[in-house]
DNA sequence: TTGTACGCGTTATCAT
DNA sequence: ATGATAACGCGTACAA
């Protein structure tokens, strides 16, 4: 009774094959075979124990297979910054990807501080794999994991560790053509809207502006950085414009472009009569009729198809080398340049 | 020799605590009892374990602990639309919570339709919880979990079934504010621009506007559909604008409300000069400098604490009876009215 | 304070 | 074709 009590007041436990076992008259051993593809059991058997099973809500506890098997279907998904719109993107597709493919995504909000204690916690689970987009705080997270074990996959920025796989976008060919086209279309007094300097893709995309502008003999007119946000691209660009005349701006991602935009417009600056701007990452955003955005495409869906085939190939063969897989961006033309 | 080809060849298994008590020569359950919090063990040999532990990259296996004492402290939650702004708001900030209380969120687009399948698999997980944004095609996912004995926590949906709790927006109150401010300002000629039908919400937010309007003996002049969407809203304001003259355009959501204020600004009409635009749910985007929506918060924080609460409680009672909590929307007056 | 032994739910192996 | 049994890694009741 005492027993009873603590049954009702606890959460009831599933159901188990055991139950089911005893429910249908059979072994333990033959619900899970009817459960087991290609598993030896009588026809009839096996669509008996669906049907009870089916009744009684059971399914085969997923933690209880891994622990035997050793897999646990489960992978990570620690995200850098959940407010870039990018980023969100990106990771709404690659979770759609991992749906279809049984993997199934931990979402790890890597933005803030209290992150670290959140790392310790997540890695007590025999994760599958760990994939890491973007953000910078992750070197603790790929030491951590890389020494349990467990593989990795970073996009948005290069991981130089063993058994980190990566996939990464071409930054400074991406800026490159937009500055080539500016340049082409007459464009001879250029600005420059940056990201944060942690970032190596700052970095990147910044140094294809400069390559196409010293080929070209153009200077640089001013820069200034946007933090990757709306807002501060507006206020950037605002000052920018302010303090310089220029015909060019091109900016570390589509965020700051689409602030600079505003700010153009609220300044009375004809885009793209007096001025062209130009964005990087191709968001849905770009495409509005408001914006039209002319920007650099850095394929969403392209990259994730890397990612799942480098994590499906880390799977079937954890011993296999590291690989980089650099992805081509293209610009977009649109009203904007 | 066969033994160690295969050893190598497949992924090489985690440390684990038998392995950690032979390397500090203690007993197995020394190695547990270091990992569990205010355990009976001797202090200097709880640190020498945690020294081992460390240098082995180990960590207790959580799905192990799980399987033990029956908690997995894996939470399912399943996003209606993964491209709505709104609810991908929506999901960041729950995913951060979550993690916050050592809750790990699995992330499912329940937007296609190939999600049948994967309903079906992530059951399989001892979860202990399942979270529901938007959607509706989760009728089947209900019955399902509700069998299994799932606690379900529903948001932007309320859903009737025992187990189900549900933290839902005021929905008709939001637009009945928002209406209302409209009227008082003057504004006679309205159009209505909704949501698709199947969503209770849509229903709810249009009634909202019409008890104002029928309330002030005025009629609603137009409407249409806009399905939630940028690119919907800005279609449907265009044909309502061209056929109608009207001077107050009420939104189910922000995405159309943007929509709608592109179309009337490449339109010519001048906002909020002569035409007033409301959105609903106050997601960053309307914030943004060239939009300034005035709009109707559906307050995301909020909403989301109470859905952490209601888990918590849950939880901690299994029995406790289903609720519903309701959520207060408030204008939030901006630059288009 | 410490070690032994059991159970959590599953699948694979081994007899039958 | 089927049932008993071992093993996966852990926490803990129990005995020492």
């Amino acid at each position: 009774m005492s027993d009873e009590r603590k049954r009702t007041a606890q959460r009831p436990r599933r159901v188990t094959a055991q139950t089911v076992a005893e429910a249908a008259g059979v072994s333990r051993s033959a619900v899970s075979r009817a459960f087991t593809p290609g598993a030896y059991l009588d026809a009839g058997k096996r669509k008996k124990i669906h049907e009870i099973a089916a009744s009684m809500g059971y399914q085969p506890n997923a933690l209880a297979a891994g622990l035997k098997d050793g897999r646990s279907h489960l992978v990570a998904v620690f995200v850098g910054n959940m407010r870039s719109a990018y980023d969100t993107e990106f990771v709404m597709v690659l979770v759609g990807r991992l749906n279809a493919l049984n993997k199934w995504p931990i979402l790890i909000d890597g933005g803030d501080g209290s992150t670290k204690q959140a790392i310790q916690q997540v890695l007590r689970y025999p994760l599958d794999a760990l994939i890491l987009r973007g953000g910078s705080m992750q070197n603790e997270l790929v030491t951590q994991s890389s020494k349990i074990g467990i593989p990795m996959i970073s996009s948005g920025r290069i991981v130089e560790a063993k058994g980190v796989d990566n996939v990464c976008c071409r930054n400074a060919k991406g800026t490159r053509l937009a500055a080539e086209v500016l340049v082409d279309a007459g464009r001879r007094r250029f600005g420059y809207i940056g990201g944060p300097e942690q970032f190596s893709s700052s970095a990147d995309r910044r140094q294809g502006v400069v390559d196409v502008l010293t080929h070209a003999g153009l200077p640089l007119i001013a820069e200034a950085t946007g933090e990757f946000t709306v807002e501060a691209g507006f206020r950037a660009a605002t000052t920018l414009l302010q303090e310089n005349t220029l015909d060019a701006l091109v900016c570390a991602n589509d965020a700051t472009a689409i602030g600079a935009l505003t700010a153009a417009r609220e300044l009375g600056v004809a885009v793209p009569g007096a001025l062209s701007i130009v964005g990087f990452d191709d968001i849905d955003m770009a495409r509005w009729p408001t914006f039209d955005l002319s920007t650099v495409c850095n394929p969403i869906y392209e990259t994730v198809e890397r990612v799942i085939w480098l994590l499906e190939r880390r799977l079937a063969n954890p011993a296999k080398p590291s690989e980089t897989i650099l992805i081509d961006p293209y610009f977009v033309p649109r009203g904007t340049h």
